[in-house]
DNA sequence: CAACTATATGCGTATATACTCATATAAGTC
DNA sequence: GACTTATATGAGTATATACGCATATAGTTG
């Protein structure tokens, strides 16, 4: 329910909170995945099994999965087992304002840089 | 200004936006660095120069000076030289919201966890 | 210019991790 | 049980990058 976020929070000690650094750290690493982002994305419209997301991405079985565990352990995923598929699904309410606002950033950065070329919109 | 995240739009062609994802994670790798956030972290409070950096992060000069050439490159930070010092700033007005969220999830997350544990407030 | 200070960078090493291939597990059908 | 399909995982390899050490650059002072 607490809204304080305790990378800032923290009085004088700065190694009590090198945890938490970490933790962050280790979130943002998730995310930064060009194939983990892809399979976000896929999964903004919703549920899908592996097999949807393996042919959606075009990637490999074998990497997709891993990709998904990697993001299930972060708690950014769900499964859910139906028979012989699993279901995947975004479990954490952040992550589309967190793209939002990266997505957000970028953009505002390639318009300033798109500035300096004079660029025409082909 | 437009607030559209080019992460979810994008009708059918997926290799389109491959660049677009590219940037998204590199932009989170950035921020996938303890060090890095410590950095973030401590320029929260405004302006320091790299030696102040180097004293409160407690990292060897040549590290933080590294740190800070990515951070910057990735607009993330700014430069401003005076005399020999050189002092950086956040520049990017996105940030304090990026880690905010990041860290309320984050936080969401472990209290979920603690109450598995029917913690006690010590 | 010489000496000094603040910051940046080249290079080597260690570590992490994304990917592929092969194989294991799990669950359904005959 | 034998066979098939969907998903997960072990092992090996290649690549990226964080760090430390030494040194280079930039700017200041004598």
């Amino acid at each position: 329910m607490s809204s304080l976020c305790f990378l800032r929070r923290m009085p004088k000690h700065r190694a009590l909170s090198e945890n938490a650094l970490q933790l962050v750290a280790q979130r943002f690493a998730v995310l930064a995945e060009p194939m983990r982002l892809r399979l976000i994305q896929a999964l903004f419209a919703g549920e899908k099994n592996v097999s949807e997301l393996v042919a959606v991405t075009a990637g490999t079985q074998a990497n997709v999965s891993r990709h998904l565990q990697t993001l299930t352990a972060a708690h950014i995923l769900a499964r859910r087992k139906e028979g012989l598929q699993v279901y995947y699904r975004i479990s954490d309410p952040t992550i589309p304002r967190l793209c939002e606002v990266v997505c957000g950033a970028i953009e505002k950065q390639l318009t300033r840089q798109a500035g300096h070329f004079s660029v025409k919109n082909s």
